[in-house]
DNA sequence: ATCGTATACGGTATCAATACCGTATAACCA
DNA sequence: TGGTTATACGGTATTGATACCGTATACGAT
């Protein structure tokens, strides 16, 4: 076989974003940046339905028909959607699904995640730390959303301090630019 | 060869998000999803150089050095940036990378590039615009991006003052949250 | 040709952000 | 029970951001 084939293989494994590959909703195979994401070892995904990665059997079945349609027409889909670790900490993921086979679209997918501000719908945040992360999205000062969460302005800069301290970044802007779109964890 | 490897192989082909492998800047292979997004056939990109993927030169040369310690220490790195399609529009993208040799990151590196605007919107971005665009979302002041671009720091001011006119936000810390995919737009 | 915009730079004034110093309470966990 | 963290607040000092004032060049569109 080929060394291109190789390669690619290769790239897929290493690609910096979480990917997986589905029959009939059965994981055949994942990188390793997916496995992290979700905090398995990855021999302990191979094989497995993709149901052990939802919150619930309620939401493994409300997504199942979910851009079908979409799928059908485009052989493609994205949306924002919750996976669950491991651990049972969710993670709100950008997902991406591209099918194989357009007449059956579940029957062979391929699937990019992308954790979305993961930290801050996990347990990672504090209700303060979102309420303040919300108020600085809007643009507001701290004097401001002291005054929306009836809290003196310092405390507001306590929260702002111990998030930039957190996300190890410089200032608001660099924090907000992580929020919006997470980076993975390191 | 197992069919393993070319099953993965398969996946990364068919990726619903761009990916790439460089050797020192220079793209060795990508998957259709890329070639698509920047506009080209997949068969005309591999073994060029990124700088035609770079709106100009300048950006090409800009981009090399940023990322480079995140990925010695963690091995990845991630930000937002504009790339430029076949016919000259730009495309504003979360860039992810990964270096499968620390040491020396560009020597080998695996990429993965979605989308975040519509390229309306990123069109609308001059390239002082997108240059200090990129230094915001790492934290830096203006002073800081002066120096980088080698330009007083109140023109960077003068910069920013355009970019929270053009998209009416009060504030540095609201632009970089609009400049993302995950917020919903008012 | 004039208008609008982007670029680039200078000064000044004001407010915001950030980093320190400190205290205090409450919750949780080992 | 002591350690850690989150919460909440005060003061102060420094830096940064933002908004004005101004000038100047360049470039494209009407």
């Amino acid at each position: 076989m080929d060394d291109l084939t190789e390669k690619m293989a290769q790239a897929f494994n290493a690609a910096p974003i979480g990917m997986a590959v589905s029959h009939h909703r059965v994981l055949s195979i994942c990188n390793t940046s997916f496995a992290e994401m979700l905090g398995y070892d990855r021999p302990d995904l191979l094989g497995q339905s993709f149901r052990i990665l939802y919150p619930s059997h309620a939401e493994f079945d409300r997504v199942r028909d979910i851009g079908l349609k979409a799928m059908e027409e485009h052989g493609s889909y994205s949306d924002e959607r919750m996976m669950r670790r491991k651990d049972g900490v969710p993670v709100w993921c950008r997902f991406r699904a591209r099918t194989l086979t357009p007449d059956d679209p579940l029957a062979h997918l391929v699937m990019s995640f992308a954790p979305i501000r993961d930290q801050l719908d996990g347990a990672q945040l504090t209700k303060r730390e979102r309420e303040v992360l919300s108020g600085l999205s809007r643009g507001m000062t701290s004097k401001e959303i002291g005054r929306e969460l009836g809290l003196s302005p310092r405390t507001i800069e306590d929260v702002r301090a111990r998030l930039l301290r957190k996300f190890e970044v410089k200032n608001t802007s660099e924090l907000l630019s992580r929020m919006s779109y997470a980076q993975p964890r390191n």
